[in-house]
DNA sequence: GTCCGTGCAAATGGTTTGCACGACC
DNA sequence: GGTCGTGCAAACCATTTGCACGGAC
């Protein structure tokens, strides 16, 4: 994969986060700052844990809760677009927090954003064909990525 | 939304899944049938409790663990999609086995499947960008059901 | 008769919630 | 100073697991 060469700015972002947490009349505390910048700080769509242990380097003192607690705020003002698993923990993306196509090693669970091809149209011919009027979609390709085959051979097991 | 025309039929399904079971040294018993008849009975894309809730009107003593494992066997052998959420239980579709798009209301959680666009080709074009070994996918489009529309009118909201 | 499958109950684990203290505006 | 956010602990809930009995082959 080649390193994602856009998304959005990570400055770009922060501070779209912080001015949208602003608008909408919520506080920003140390903690929320610190979350925001441990999302628009990697493209690895971090999950919870990921975004607590990057915090906690700076504030010890932060939990778990608080962290699941911000994140969702961000979630629910669409900055942040939430990845959801049944058999591990969800994972986020602060600098394209639109629906967009994702890569997902079945080893390593790497995510990555490859670049865009048009699924709008999709949408768009599905929405004509079931009646649905379409909100969002999710689109992942799961497979085993670059480094797990050079380490393990192709498989096809997780 | 066209009532999904084919899919696979179901007894042919049927069968097929029993065959497979025995195939593998797998035992019969009148709770496994049951289970799935029930997966390859319906379009609706059924929970376990769905599942368990059908079963159950013929053996009211079974219990929802061995729902559980059944479907997961059949998972395993590849006879059943399993569609992971993190909000709601898995739904699962024992008719068309193999990846495949959806279409899914936010509001009354209806699954179906839309006619089929080619998604193969954009497989193919992800495993080349990315260097991934594609072994699945799964696209998802999330929307409102033309029923709920009419119930309650379109506002974005689940 | 052997071993697998079942059913019950308890455990699991990511996520959510309730509540009281402390901090932001 | 009033209110919101935090941190702790307990609750939640779909799913999984352990184990002993009973049934499939």
């Amino acid at each position: 994969m080649v390193p994602t060469p856009s998304g959005h700015d990570p400055v770009e972002r922060l501070q779209h986060m912080v001015d949208t947490l602003k608008a909408h009349g919520l506080r920003m505390t140390p903690q929320r700052l610190a979350i925001v910048q441990a999302l628009v700080s990697t493209q690895a769509h971090p999950s919870v844990e990921d975004i607590y242990t990057e915090v906690s380097r700076q504030f010890p003192t932060t939990s778990l809760a608080t962290v699941y607690k911000t994140v969702s705020l961000l979630k629910e003002l669409h900055e942040v677009l939430e990845l959801g698993f049944p058999n591990m923990s969800n994972r986020y993306d602060g600098l394209k927090p639109y629906p967009h196509p994702h890569v997902i090693c079945l080893r390593c669970k790497t995510i990555m954003d490859p670049e865009l091809v048009s699924i709008a149209e999709l949408a768009e011919e599905m929405a004509q064909k079931t009646g649905f009027a379409i909100v969002s979609h999710r689109l992942d390709f799961f497979g085993i990525c670059p480094e797990c085959q050079r380490r393990e051979g192709v498989d096809n097991r997780p």
